[in-house]
DNA sequence: AATGAATGAGGTTTCATTCAT
DNA sequence: GATGAATGAAACCTCATTCAT
């Protein structure tokens, strides 16, 4: 029964997210929510309690799984150059494979208002610290340049790197087969090497 | 338009920036936007012709002031670094000053469903395509390396400084006093020029 | 029906009796209910077929007892003006032991359309009624004045005990410790006596 | 201007009565409302707040009508016992020329949970303070018993002609025409007369 | 041009009731 | 009998837009 149930809810999320990533937060309906996961229309109250509390859940247990599979590379791998790597090949499968959910926690959940809590801030930002602190990690080994403060190389390589998967995903002008998405980011990781790498004297 | 109509409509063109910004588009009332320009009601529908309009006005008329001034520092500005350097900066100052429109263009622009044409699509990338441009031409005249898409290019550009400012203005946790904006940018600046320049064989 | 399953009945309808004296019939929730009742949420169709029906079962099954009461009272005692004193006795020992229920039977069941039958209204009568022919009876035996209709009578008996009963009830304003209920009983009583007494030639 | 949309507050306020007395508050429908005032169904929400918001200013500008009449018996007569005559015949004077407002300020307006205010009550009760006044001001001149307060002595009479006039409203037996309210009134009086008059030593 | 009262389609949410387990 | 997840009709309310003044 529990088992039945927490699927149900799972379906109506699922459909959530690709409802809102379609129209957008406010130009969807919670009709069209239910119709999307085939299920009545009083069966979203039944879960969640409001069409917000919808997309916050959406935010809560999903971002969730980006900071677990980011806490599982930390502990798989050692070398900070790998980690960065890791988690940027991490980001950009993210995008590809889940580009749905993506959209909605980048593109609506930010603007929605009562997202800014400082609960939910700090969520947000577990991902960009966790990437501050392999930065850390890599310029106390002496691998990266001292110059740059970790938490502004984050946003650097956080930035880059969602700049242009957005490109991806929202641009009708990029032609994706003129430019696979695979080569944007080899020269994303290359660019990210040299700029960070320690001068030399 | 006299010279009288044409104020007023740009005393709502403001105030809707405003609004927006503080809102978002969906939850800002038209009701609202005429309260803060100072206006009657109804006044919203001599200038534009719905709620959508006064959005996309906004793209079209104030999106173009940062074109505009692109093609200025590209015909004072000589040397491709210092074009960079200038456009960085001149984005900086940008969401500095006018930060509730960055907002607006960023945030709720791009999430309008209205706004997906192929004509606003090309406005909106003039700007990262002034930018890729830019980069080609460092790169032509052997400063960049060549490993990297000039569009790529820009975009890790645009993303890195986005991001960073993004935080700046939304992130609650930030410290503006321990960490002034302008060492941010002089940090990206710095990284950049040097995950960009040539390598040495 | 058995033992057990007649007294769940009972315990949803004391239950429906407590949450519509709180919270009135249409505030009040079937789910209020069930939770008051301590069953589950489905439990309440095995006993009636809508909460429309549980508003009508508490009228038609506790209305009887306060005339079964009443006929008690007539079986005992022979004096009318005795008997009056016990009604009104009982009438207050009522609200005093089931405000709730009294609350219920004086502020919902009258308010709802589906008691508007003839046959409701004859048991809702009965009630009057009884007193009325108790005034009668006096009337008979020379003891109250003629003047008075007895279905005037009973009006004016009832009407002055439940409207002093429902500020006890209600009025926030009421001080009980100043102006204990017994003091307003009596009041009453030697109010009505010498009212409906024979008037001296 | 302020003459006509002040009237077209009243007519909404006035279609709500009928309505209200006719189904009950929680069984009208907001169209219902606007559909009798004749009014589009958002020009409601231009004139209040919500539907609670009419139950409640049906109660606060038309019970103020009944206390400013009060004050003008008060004014015009002397006697006591002429003024209780004066204010029973206004009260069944109301009913019968107002009844469906009667029904409401009577049925719905306490049963409603938001009524129970302090200042509401002190409004509602000023109706049962200005009688108990006057039956004071009797005791005072030596025409009424010492006996009973003030306070009951309102109860009584304000239950028995409330208690009255909602059997010939409500009650579907009552037989108008055998039995005219104007002899109803007139019983009522005569029985208050004597029952409060003061006892011979 | 300017106003703001008036409109009503369409949104979210509630909640009595059903029914498979 | 007992349960409570599921249902969906219908309620209240919002708010962009219109239009008479």
């Amino acid at each position: 029964m529990t088992d039945k149930s927490s699927s149900k809810r799972d379906i109506i999320l699922d459909a959530a997210v690709r409802v809102f990533a379609e129209k957008g937060y406010y130009s969807s309906r919670t009709l069209d929510i239910s119709t999307e996961a085939g299920v009545a229309y009083g069966s979203l109250y039944h879960y969640f309690s409001s069409k917000d509390e919808i997309l916050l859940s959406i935010f809560r247990e999903r971002w969730h799984v980006l900071l677990d599979r980011m806490d599982q590379i930390n502990q798989t791998i050692s070398e900070p150059g790998e980690k960065i790597l890791a988690i940027i090949d991490f980001i950009f499968r993210s995008y590809q494979h889940n580009s749905d959910m993506m959209k909605v926690l980048i593109m609506d959940v930010p603007r929605h208002s009562q997202f800014y809590s400082p609960e939910n801030w700090k969520v947000y930002n577990a991902f960009l610290k966790n990437l501050a602190d392999v930065f850390r990690e890599g310029q106390e080994q002496g691998i990266y340049c001292q110059g740059i403060s970790p938490l502004i190389a984050s946003y650097i390589i956080y930035g880059a790197v969602d700049m242009t998967i957005r490109q991806y995903v929202y641009n009708p002008e990029f032609n994706h087969e003129d430019f696979p998405i695979e080569q944007a980011k080899e020269q994303i990781v290359q660019m990210l090497k040299q700029g960070f790498s320690k001068r030399e004297a």
